[in-house]
DNA sequence: ACAAAAGTGTTCCTAATACACCCATGT
DNA sequence: ACATGGGTGTATTAGGAACACTTTTGT
């Protein structure tokens, strides 16, 4: 009950810090991946982590997952969605430190991620080959992507990570790589056509002579599809 | 990135509180019923709340919610589902105050909720006459609801709600109460039956002579069942 | 010419839904 | 006798899964 006063034998408020760590993911070259960071400090040094940093103290914690993916990777309105909250008191091996994690859907091709502060290095990595990771982060990412393979399973939110024409095997090939199984073409295609948010475009990639033919998103049918 | 070091100028690390606060959901009387508790200090005086405590410093956000229910409702060993963190900087009036929130099954028959420490009251409320909460419980609650729709439509996780002997009917109603909709009865009874962690008693209900048949839960199929 | 990827329809099966009558008990 | 609630089966439909061949383009 928040904690004005405590139940009995309740301990004390513990002043323990509180941080958002996201896990970002981007599809690039027919591949599901995800933006780690390498940390240039102890704890964990050297270590890749999933992107994170301090609530402020005004700030929600989704603003400041907000904040720290701008501040590292320069992108602004992506899909951002609370995943868990992790509370071991030796998480941290030096203080304790309560995270909220979240997952996050962007464009890869959009942002390059850039290394600042304390950190040596951000990269995409493919989801498949995700090193051991610092803290208790492969669990966090690991929940994550579970977290957002339940949600693809329910609504279509898959297209924030598509640019902005796409063909339908692009779609496709990122649905596996999300849910880490392989579709039927013929299947796939006729349920997501099925959908009214999807618009045939009269374009072709350029430099091809034929090719696929690319989609574009309806995002108005999309928004409808969501909520309706 | 848990908040070692900070990215250029985020904001240093905040002192705010963490507490847990629980929506404990019963079932009793052919309702879903959820625990409030009354709060007999400020801020909210008079208010009626979801139970919840500060997190201790050894403690993780679980175990405090367990100690917390254990200390009011005297219950062990309950379902309990991590829902979600709220971190609006003005959601506790007095002070900073983020809290996670759970959602727990338990059978009201066993557990008389006593008020104590600073709680005027604990009762059972029907969820469809739950009143103006204090703080931003209501919300919690819905959210807490909500996610057990969720949950419930996946996997057969209600009967933590029943007793040791129930009818289908009284299953039913169950279902019904927690996703708020009636369903049709002879297709409650096929698909919940064709699970095989129900098992048929030889048993009636005590005075009755004739009247529906018991059922008991196989646990050990059940947990194949939500595992499998 | 050959290999690689795009495009297209049908069949089968399972799961969800809708629906009506008989029986036993308690009043 | 009547009202209430328990118990049972079937027909329809919608959605998911499985499956093969033809066309186009790039090498």
């Amino acid at each position: 009950m928040d904690g004005t006063l405590n139940i009995r034998v309740t301990p004390q408020t513990s002043a323990a810090a509180h941080t958002a760590d996201c896990a970002v993911f981007g599809f690039s070259k027919g591949e599901l991946r995800v933006l780690l960071v390498q940390r240039a400090v102890e704890p964990f040094s050297g270590y890749w982590v999933l992107p994170g940093g301090a609530m402020g103290d005004e700030e929600r914690l989704e603003e400041t997952a907000r904040r720290v993916l701008l501040e590292l990777v320069g992108v602004r309105d992506l899909y951002l969605q609370q995943v868990a909250t992790y509370s071991d008191p030796v998480r941290h091996p030096v203080r304790r430190v309560v995270t909220t994690s979240y997952y996050a859907l962007v464009k890869p091709e959009n942002h390059t991620p850039i290394a600042r502060g304390y950190l040596s290095e951000a990269a995409w990595h493919k989801l498949t080959e995700v090193p051991e990771l610092g803290f208790d982060h492969n669990r966090l990412l690991q929940d994550a992507h579970h977290r957002l393979i339940q949600h693809l399973r329910d609504r279509p939110l898959a297209f924030d990570l598509l640019p902005e024409r796409f063909t339908l095997t692009e779609a496709q090939k990122l649905y596996e790589g999300i849910l880490g199984e392989s579709l039927d073409r013929r299947n796939f295609r006729r349920k997501i056509l099925a959908y009214d948010f999807l618009i045939e475009t009269s374009e072709k990639r350029a430099g091809v002579k034929g090719g696929p033919i690319l989609y574009r998103l309806d995002r108005s049918a999309l928004e409808r599809e969501m909520n309706g």
